[in-house]
DNA sequence: ATACATTAAATGTAGGTACATATATTTGCA
DNA sequence: TGCAAATATATGTACCTACATTTAATGTAT
């Protein structure tokens, strides 16, 4: 097994804290290359994927490019852009909104949704990546313990 | 306490798994954004910190461009590029290897040590944004998860 | 009702990532 | 030796992020 010493060549960590930091950060890079991977022969970039499933999340309610953003991983991806390609391959529909007509409605087509689907067989789940080597259970214990790293506690 | 549900607004996963592979990635960006706030007022992005701190743990002794890739977190950067933004702060310094004339040897000049020293006292290490709310063992015990996560055992 | 602040989205720019290709050097083998 | 394959780095391109600014619409206070 490659543990992370050996994945990036650094023999000695500082201390264990640093050494899980950089754990993290390399693991989510390793999600993202496989991920890649899975979409390459699709023409579709990672971003622009999981724009597309958050737009199938809806059910067919209009999200505003705002509501996309809260729900983005990376807070400062730039929704807007990313929905122009979309758009240029017809993959969602933008349409100004009538309440407000400063918010942009984005909808997933019919093209948006059948593409999804052929990726949903190529992509891999997480279930799929990591069930094998973790217990249901452990995985629960990491997910504690990652919402309670970021619980910064500065006053204390 | 804010869990990865409330940060990414989804309120169900359909599974544990699916929610520690974003837990995962959504922590990892949040590392990166508090790296970001510390860099700001450097004028230095995160990718061009990352090689100075990997040629300062060289302690004085040249590596070639792959050997920073090697050791860098996101192996498809592009480190000849980032390398030149720092050549041209002279922050490093670039040589044509003798020995094997295809390789360029890229050292930390005493301007990148000390711009480092600097940005030692801003930037927060992994410790101080994780050892109050988890124990050295939890950390431990992460980091072989992590680990055996990226050990995929397919056959099997 | 008008003026000013606020909000939503789009846009400009610099630096980065992902990936293909180019260029120069070295290696290996017939 | 000569020449193809391999290797190290650089470069070109599309898309992306980070961040500042712009444009348009809405809210709000007088």
């Amino acid at each position: 097994m490659k543990s992370i010493g050996e994945e990036i060549q650094q023999s000695e960590f500082s201390d264990v804290y640093q050494k899980l930091g950089i754990n993290i950060l390399f693991t989510a890079a390793w999600f993202g290359e496989m991920n890649r991977i899975a979409l390459k022969d699709f023409d579709i970039s990672l971003p622009q994927y999981n724009v597309l499933r958050i737009l199938r999340g809806q059910k067919g309610q209009a999200i505003s490019v705002a509501g996309l953003c809260e729900r983005m991983i990376d807070k400062s991806s730039n929704a807007s852009r990313i929905v122009d390609k979309l758009e240029t391959r017809k993959l969602v529909s933008r349409r100004v909104c009538d309440n407000d007509r400063r918010q942009v409605d984005v909808v997933i087509t019919e093209k948006g949704t059948s593409l999804l689907e052929e990726l949903d067989e190529k992509v891999p789940t997480f279930k799929t990546i990591m069930s094998k080597q973790l217990s249901s259970k452990d995985a629960e214990a990491l997910n504690f313990a990652l919402d309670q790293i970021r619980n910064k506690q500065i006053n204390k």
